[in-house]
DNA sequence: ATCTATACACACCTTGAGGTAACTGACGTG
DNA sequence: CACGTCAGTTACCTCAAGGTGTGTATAGAT
């Protein structure tokens, strides 16, 4: 009906699906907020303070993957101790600008959102 | 930096990241998008067939979700055997439409991503 | 009397995501 | 010599997401 994937091969739907769910899920979506928000490169410890709740474990997956997605950049000073910065790649600013638009656009329409209202009569359940 | 949220207050984005993550995630995500392409209410058992490899309990727990949100409508018509059908709502179109202009973009950077292209010389791991 | 179709609900079980805690390596400092 | 710093890695454990398989109500068809 819509028909927004007619141009699309069922290859590349499949692989823009996997990256929107792996993008939309929760700690990816929160690190690029945060490393956007930042403006700046940010170091691994500073990410653990400014990714609120995120494990340790989980921020260094985490990521990796963005990294392998080409998402963010991570950058190794050889020096003592370790400094690690992380950046935004020009692709992931630009995923991160469509995504704040869907983002814009459900903020404004949360009150339709967890709507009853919408609710037919002959939709009540048994 | 790019202060896409700063009209937002904390519980609004807080809100709207669990939205977004809910309705991107795998299964929802498959759901409306096979619920648009129909164009029209589909029973359960159509669901079933479009959205492969979904389990039953999937489905229903999903649909349950969804509805819950107010992307779709469920209506059940007292017949035997009983037929239910779902169909989008307004807002649930909307929605999709949103993201599906996300889903776009992503494939039309689908080369892009993946990109060990982007990787700095410096950012080589020991 | 049995069988079929529909849209589930429910109980059970497996798998994997993700948390916690301890360890590492290299160097400067007291 | 022990200690602290940073950015991890590794082993272990838990819990919840999700799969499978079965039960249920109803009425018409055979």
């Amino acid at each position: 009906m819509f028909d927004f994937c007619s141009s699309m091969t069922d290859e590349q739907d499949a692989r823009a699906r996997e990256l929107i769910e792996r993008a939309a899920a929760k700690w990816p979506l929160r690190i690029l907020h945060v490393l956007s928000d930042a403006g700046a490169p940010l170091r691994f410890s500073r990410l653990m303070e400014r990714v609120e709740g995120i494990s340790q474990k989980m921020l260094t997956q985490t990521l990796r993957t963005l990294e392998r997605d080409g998402l963010i950049i991570r950058t190794l000073y050889p020096e003592v101790p370790p400094r690690v910065e992380y950046e935004l790649t020009p692709l992931g600013r630009d995923l991160l600008m469509q995504v704040a638009a869907l983002w814009r656009w459900i903020v404004e329409h949360l009150d339709d959102f967890d709507a009853r209202k919408a609710v037919k009569l002959t939709t009540a359940r048994a």
